[in-house]
DNA sequence: TTCAAATAGTTGACTTTTTCAATGAAATGA
DNA sequence: TCATTTCATTGAAAAAGTCAACTATTTGAA
């Protein structure tokens, strides 16, 4: 039978499967779910895990940063922060040089649980990306990072 | 002032920045805002364009087939065609050789609109992509390819 | 043949994401 | 001082994703 699931040949040549944006949605629709599997046991998502990871980097972001940054609306951030606060894995202080924002800064069990989280990704990167070698890896990183941050050469 | 918007270097150096999964939902992002603007007048959207795509490839899809390449759920599958076949675009007609499936078959109407928005979406490429030049933009291309279609070597 | 199991499309409920407008507190600049 | 802007927050609404159930049809085994 040729109907079974994946498309065959003639899709692959198709016009939309050669789409930049396409393809783009597509890796991303499977980077996202083997990212959540990996991060569900530690309660994180691969939306909240950015904010976590951030905090803990001791940017001292404030939350218009991370909006921007990750590209959510502000009260997206106010949710997802609401959250990992709520499980003890951040706090909210006010910045003292502009008390209209509040950066965000890890606690002790924050740490913990990113030092983890930071491990899981990388390895679920491993299974959906290991169909590129390194070299590939590192060139497709590459591209994309200019792709994602147009802004600086 | 540091805290204009889209971060400094500190940022980009960040753990998370230079995850494969936060470039790529990253940039899948760009790309889609780009992509829905462009498709926007011809009431299309990142959603049902590659449906229309596919019909207009004369694959002659099953919606299953469609849900399985474009991994959307049958039931969204069913509501994107419902969209495109009120507006004329597409057709549904039963398969004759297994009367449970049915196969799009896009109208003359249907293959004029897509004409356009194949065009407008290779336009749209070239905006949130020309900080990648041909060459690089092929090479993406490639990678990201088998990323998303890892079953064939 | 007959009948149980599997599959395609559809519907409906439900959750999550996304988007947008409005508000109060604080900062900025004329 | 006061109008304007920015930040975090709230709440509403639209869009997208997930899941279970149902009908019609096909398939495969008894």
């Amino acid at each position: 039978m040729t109907g079974n699931g994946d498309a065959g040949a003639a899709w692959r040549a198709s016009s939309v499967a050669n789409d930049l944006s396409f393809l783009l949605a597509r890796s991303n629709a499977l980077s996202l779910s083997a990212g959540n599997a990996v991060l569900r046991p530690l309660g994180l998502k691969v939306r909240s895990y950015p904010v976590l990871a951030l905090a803990c980097d001791d940017l001292r972001p404030t939350q218009r940063e991370l909006a921007d940054f990750l590209r959510l609306d502000p009260s997206q951030v106010v949710a997802l922060i609401d959250d990992l606060e709520g499980r003890g894995l951040v706090e909210r202080r006010t910045d003292e040089r502009d008390r209209r924002s509040k950066v965000l800064v890890p606690t002790e069990e924050g740490r913990r649980v990113c030092a983890r989280a930071r491990e899981a990704v990388r390895a679920a990167e491993e299974a959906p990306f290991t169909v590129l070698d390194r070299a590939e890896r590192e060139m497709l990183t590459a591209l994309l990072g200019r792709l994602a941050f147009p802004s600086e050469g």
